[in-house]
DNA sequence: TATGAATGAGACTTCATTCAT
DNA sequence: AATGAATGAAGTCTCATTCAT
């Protein structure tokens, strides 16, 4: 019974740890780290202002978890793709494919991210790199340095291979200026989808 | 005597408002547009903190003369640079060397330049974009719509091959992690240049 | 008991709106609109700074919240006390000295209103014609309209009617120089009220 | 040749401070004292922003110049207009008609001086008792109490019959909120002139 | 656990005043 | 005498954070 009750207990806490994030997202996909107003988040996610700090410790701490979160699905996503062809070239294709469908399946969680990368804020950078250690140390070993052996790639440099397919990757996130609402550039998706 | 005395109280004015415009470029390369603080770019200027008021009408005006300094600088040291080959891939090829010339020399406004773009501050976006026009224009026109006209490049949608390029480009200064200030990537810069 | 909770939430709102009120009336009352010191008003009311930008979003917001609070109060006893006479002339008599306690009662509050209709900020003054709106309505159509039509007044123009009334009656409110405190001029008051 | 060098000089600079005094009024009627800007006036005068520290020493100085420049020009105006009576009741009401002269001749000297008389900065209305110190006395000695030994007027407190009268002459000047400039009541005016 | 009133440091901005020219 | 660039104290307002309930 208290296992039980427990068990209920954390199914309410994860809930609303689960709401948090996700107005979290939104929040500071919309208004940047700097810009991102706590007490609003909290109220967006339907609790009062002090209720966010019952389960994240800062504004900090709170947009940590939000990156981790984002980069734990967006890795999954991509290795799950990745990791099913066997060569690098189809690895290198579906990385992208897998990319794109996530930067349109989850626009706020791709422009948070560029944003935070781009951004000029030291430690919001580092956020974001070290929740996306993993997704690079994959991209460089299992596609680009095994693509090198096999002959299928150039030999250019590992890291610049890996810079480059970023660049188009977050090309094709670009905002673009048309319309109010900052959104992935349909035309550059669908040209790379092809 | 009188054009003497107005001279020298212009180039008093002018140099103020340089210093102004250089510390204030620093500080919203550094903390970004939210996280830059009006006083702190007055006395990093060498001046008090009411000093910037009498150039500059508010933080946002300031901004937008910061961003368009750079814009112009930039446009034109790219235009000069590209227009010195009659072709299009010779045009487009300098347009890349040019613009890593300038985001390697002014590394600072380069940063400032991209966390704007990919920023979540629509307002902001915009100051970008509009002191940018001019050379999106050039690029369009006279790169990618006269090359795909000489068959030189492929007939790929105008607009895609216009955002293509510039994501290259972009890549090409995208910050790295190593070392506490963000910089251009100086590996792919030198592959680009090549 | 939600009831009783929600009510005794509701008591310490209204309790720290009510202080604040009170406050800001002292400080409009004895500084002026602009001189008015926002965080001199939450400090008096025993709050801190910011304070008072939970229950008033602005400065002028709260200037109007205390002037509607301030007519709302002299309207209801004024035309509770004109109200009881069903002649004109007895309605004049009653609404001077119900105008004359309330100028006693309250000299905050009517030190504040004369200072905003004589004062140079047209918005301040929009605020309280705007609040007074009612008062005024009743006394040029059911005093001297009315009175007019009885043959009980002259046959003077309606507007100046009313115009030289109020003035006569804020003749009374005046500020007098004698002692720091500007009061109403008590000899008037008691000529007056006989 | 020194003096008249020297009354030369007189000149410019009596001309100077007439065109001060002249913008200072103007700003000091439309913003009210805590509102008045004294770059503002510097600027309006025709002169650059320090020229006004030349001729005042302080914001309040120059007020009090402002003051005492129009009590002198108001007070002349009055007593000229009165004294030209040999009784009080003829005495009165060129005293009236010579005061609404002047509130129509100088309407921003009238509302500046409501504005102070009204407002609830004790030091600003100390200025103006100062400056019209000589009027009153004139106004309670050879009016009022004249009048009340000649028994001319009823025997009512002497500081009574003066303020009402003033209530009476400052109703007159009473700012309507119609037309988004405060003036003067014309109607008001005309009936009491009549 | 959730609440939300309260806090107070710190941001942007204004402007009376100074002083070297 | 006039200038106007520079100053910096002070004001309004925001918001991350705390804590008693």
């Amino acid at each position: 019974m208290p296992r039980f009750k427990k068990t209920k207990r954390d199914q309410i806490l994860e809930e609303t740890r689960r709401r948090l994030l996700e107005a979290a997202l939104d929040e500071f996909a919309g208004q940047g780290y700097a810009g991102a107003n706590i007490n609003r988040i909290s109220q967006a996610a339907g609790f009062a202002q002090g209720t966010i700090y019952n389960y994240f410790s800062s504004k900090q701490a709170l947009f940590q978890a939000v990156v981790s979160d984002i980069a734990a699905r967006h890795s999954e996503l991509i290795l799950q793709g990745a990791s099913s062809a066997a060569q690098p070239s189809g690895r290198l294709e579906r990385f992208f494919v897998a990319g794109c469908a996530f930067a349109q399946g989850a626009p706020a969680a791709a422009r948070m991210i560029l944003a935070a990368l781009y951004g000029s804020d030291d430690q919001v950078r580092g956020f974001v790199y070290q929740a996306y250690e993993p997704l690079l140390r994959y991209v460089e070993q299992e596609i680009v340095q095994t693509g090198l052996q096999d002959r299928a790639f150039w030999p250019v440099d590992a890291r610049v291979a890996t810079a480059l397919n970023l660049a188009v990757y977050l090309g094709a996130c670009a905002p673009t200026n048309e319309g109010k609402q900052m959104r992935a550039n349909p035309r550059l998706l669908a040209r790379i989808r092809e």
